[in-house]
RNA sequence: GGGGAGAUACUCAAGCGGCCAACGAGGGCAGACUGUAAAUCUGCUGACUACGUCUUCGCAGGUUCGAAUCCUGCUCUCCCCA
């Protein structure tokens, strides 16, 4: 069992409070960077952008405390000598606020088509110009030390939706043995840019009990700064997901953030709250944002349909971030049909703002005290189509 | 006035005797999307009393077992010459 060296430990949470009738917590997170309030969900920016939203709009209406970053696309390109000439990601992309990287873990799963894994690493074929790379967890780790985010991830596996037992155990022991090597590594390499990153190792296990259990248990002994549930939403019922959040948060330390990754809808998030997640990110409202799916406090709306196409009703009557009522649904509406780019950042705006909404609303409730009366509102209003 | 080319579903456009309710693209309508190979992908798009029937390929006739496809006439459009 490796156990963390103090130079990682440089993430402060502070739990403030805990719900009474869940396991939702409201904690705050110190970085280099700025604080993080909790339950957060963090905007994705794979390729150093958050698709189609300016950095302004980002800070100033979106207001999230942190966003993502991805390491295998952005080793990629711009590569990693050009983001250790702009003097890391943050400055590169004008964003002074915390940024996570995702380890490419996940791109082992989603590109699966272009790589093979072994348990030195992952060799992925490049989707860009066909090149082939060797990802092993050293090495991730150093690509990330050279991004320079606040908190960088474990290099896992991120298993698929079926899968086997026998392939998610040995899966899941071959996540452990990497751990371990990410951190011995991580110990010798130093932060390049003057300011700390906090390491988060990934629990793994697919939908089994028995292997999440174990995995949290490993993963609690390493006694990392934070803690990240990964390959979930990958296609598993949303029971399942929840069932496997509940048994791993069980076992996860309580004083430490948990972080469940690509999580999700609305109604996930306020779900994986009450079960005592702290942190999500998910491409569901910037994504289905382009595709022209909203995301409101009552239910989601395809602006693309025939519906809208008179509805001269705010995009959203709640206000949440200045488009809502800067723009109607049948302008909305008509920009998808004209597959106008304005469409598409409006739309984004929208989710983004209204899923930051979401959670500093759940934080608002868990600190007041009624976060499972609002939670059952609201999971019972969203989950509906307008 | 003379010569030539062409008219196909909402639009553009294949088809040149049966495998055609008719390729393809656009448009339209709907769906999907969960640590982003996604401003992407999928389905439907003549009518119906729908796993079958009916009416379509400028209009009207004709040839043929069978026509969007061949023949005749008509209408319209475009191009060239005078």
């Amino acid at each position: 069992m490796i156990i963390f060296a103090p130079i990682i430990e440089i993430l402060k949470f502070t739990l403030h409070q805990t719900d009474v009738h869940s396991k939702a917590r409201a904690g705050t997170m110190v970085t280099d960077h700025g604080t993080i309030e909790t339950p957060i969900f963090m905007p994705v920016g794979t390729v150093a952008s958050v698709k189609s939203v300016h950095q302004r709009e980002l800070r100033e209406d979106i207001n999230p405390d942190i966003i993502l970053g991805n390491t295998y696309h952005l080793f990629l390109r711009p590569k990693t000598d050009i983001l250790k000439q702009a003097g890391g990601l943050h400055k590169f992309m004008g964003w002074d606020r915390n940024i996570l990287t995702d380890s490419g873990g996940y791109q082992v799963y989603s590109l699966s088509s272009n790589r093979k894994i072994k348990e030195e690493g992952v060799k992925f074929k490049s989707h860009i110009d066909g090149s082939t790379h060797m990802f092993t967890p050293e090495r991730v780790m150093e690509i990330q030390r050279t991004i320079g985010a606040d908190i960088i991830m474990a290099f896992d596996e991120c298993t698929p939706y079926p899968c086997d037992y026998k392939y998610a155990q040995r899966s899941m022991h071959m996540t452990h043995r990497w751990l371990g090597r990410c951190i011995a590594h991580l110990e010798k390499t130093p932060f390049e840019y003057g300011y700390s990153q906090t390491f988060f190792p990934i629990v793994q296990g697919s939908t089994y009990t028995d292997l999440r259990k174990q995995s949290a248990e490993y993963i609690a002994g390493v006694g990392a700064e934070g803690n990240a549930i990964g390959g979930l939403s990958v296609g598993e019922p949303t029971e399942e997901m929840y069932a496997m959040t509940e048994v791993v948060c069980d076992i996860l330390p309580q004083d430490k953030p948990r972080y469940l990754m690509g999580v999700g809808t609305p109604i996930n998030i306020l779900e994986n709250i009450a079960l005592g997640i702290d942190m999500f990110d998910c491409v569901m409202p910037t994504r289905n944002a382009r595709n022209g799916m909203l995301f409101t406090a009552h239910g989601t709306i395809n602006i693309k349909n025939k519906k809208w196409e008179d509805d001269f009703s705010p995009v959203d009557e709640m206000d949440l971030t200045f488009v809502d009522t800067q723009y109607s649904k049948a302008y909305l509406r008509h920009l998808f049909a004209a597959n106008e780019y304005l469409g598409k950042q409006i739309a984004t705006i929208h989710n983004l703002g209204f899923y930051l909404w979401l959670v500093r609303e759940a934080r608002k409730h868990i600190l007041v005290g009624d976060f499972s009366q609002w939670k059952a509102v609201m999971v019972k209003q969203m989950d509906k189509r307008l």
